[in-house]
DNA sequence: TATAGTTATGGTATAAACAACTAAAAAGTC
DNA sequence: GACTTTTTAGTTGTTTATACCATAACTATA
């Protein structure tokens, strides 16, 4: 790092070519499918060079008069229809070398990616197949080796996802409208695996923390005893804004 | 938001124009005068339009085959002589109409900023005055308005070392290589204000976590009892990653 | 119908940790 | 020597996390 301090600046007379950038925007989508336990990424497959044949992260270029964050909504929109969802900006990759367009030569383009993080509701999202390309969940652990730097990028992600889910909110942005405390124990456990409290000890900090709206109404689905189906109030999320959910 | 989705896709056939980028890189280089407990801010005088007398954070575009954390360290070695620093990507901002330079009606160049946060020893800092144009440290309250959307990046720039002084070992990037218990007591009071624990608590939880190394030596600056110094040990911090230092 | 299995719920006891507070030690100052 | 300043080293009460257990409410099966 020592190294790339006190350079020596470029003689003021010969100004260095600036690089020009096509930006792109890519997004990391994730849910989960609370029937089977599983955390999913969203992946379209590339029709076109380059890496043609190759899944990706869903991405677009900006265009003119768009903003980063509308063209993050726009190819969320162009991939799956959904009524609700969590969108915020991730990291950005901008390196040199990330795309084989760039000519080594000529430095005529550079792409940029600024990479968003997603959440949607897996029931409640319904994928658009445009019949050219295709598109898929994935379990995260099987996802596969991806276009360009994607994979590095899913890393930054999958980080974000787990970070977030200590003191953020994020999993009623994923689970259903109303859900028993058992499907919000899975959900940490599909998603953190099992590091931390158990069952019991989680129920009552959630329950303690008073953002858990009960509904009065209550589960009946095959054996063990009906569950209480609780639903997320925001308002009362508040106070509880700084207070981790869990302690991993 | 929900506007946002379910739009219409463009017509295949009549391809959107994509933007032309030019990508700049801005830093929020923050610093500590221990002496005067001052959280400061480094802040350069614009000599040119856009904004030209306007302070601003410094920044430059990204050049061709240069890295975005290169061009992020470039210009941060143009403005200070330092021995070490601490630098992170913050945040992307890249809507359109952010630069005056864009033009509205011909959509010809964007200009986009990832902004980086950076921080560095200020009895280490040696501030670089190239005589063309100004730079100097300001205290965080007194910061003036800024060019472009710089005050917001610098907004984004706090935020984040409020976040990171409570998990991260940053506060040993600003403090010297030496220092006391207090030193690092008033620190933390004078970034996060004086809402956290009592310097007696604060002084046993930091010795008990372990990453203090004594050095043995005492300081005897003006009255009362000598103090001892302590030196960060990166090493013993290992096992502490995760546990906060303060609670705020 | 009795019994076992399954899941949800509501606890208790113990150890750890945080918060507020007190007191002594080691220097300088008057 | 008395007083001030700052560091250091505690104590105590309350909260909190963790591990573990007991029971309730339902289903499936013998």
């Amino acid at each position: 790092m020592s190294a790339k301090l006190h350079r020596t600046s470029d003689h003021p007379l010969s100004p260095v070519p600036l690089a020009d950038f096509k930006v792109g925007v890519d997004n990391v989508i994730f849910s989960v499918d609370t029937q089977q336990n599983r955390l999913l990424v969203l992946v379209v497959m590339r029709p076109d060079a380059p890496f043609a044949g190759y899944w990706s992260l869903p991405g677009t270029l900006v265009r003119q008069g768009e903003s980063l964050e509308d063209a993050a909504y726009r190819v969320l929109a162009e991939k799956i229809r959904v009524n609700t969802l969590y969108l915020e900006q991730l990291y950005t990759f901008g390196g040199p070398d990330r795309d084989p367009r760039e000519s080594p030569v000529a430095f005529d383009v550079r792409y940029l990616s600024v990479s968003h993080f997603a959440l949607v509701r897996f029931e409640d999202a319904e994928l658009i197949a445009d019949g050219v390309s295709g598109i898929a969940w994935y379990p995260l652990a099987q996802v596969p080796q991806l276009a360009f730097d994607h994979n590095e990028i899913l890393t930054y992600g999958y980080r974000r996802l787990r970070n977030k889910l200590e003191y953020s909110p994020i999993a009623f942005d994923v689970l259903p409208e109303v859900f028993t405390l058992g499907d919000l124990y899975q959900l940490y456990v599909t998603v953190l695996g099992e590091g931390f409290s158990d069952y019991s000890n989680f129920r009552a900090r959630l329950l303690k923390l008073g953002f858990l709206q009960d509904t009065g109404q209550k589960t009946s689905r095959g054996a063990g005893r009906p569950a209480s189906l609780y639903r997320f109030d925001a308002a009362a999320f508040e106070p509880c804004k700084d207070k981790p959910m869990v302690f991993i």
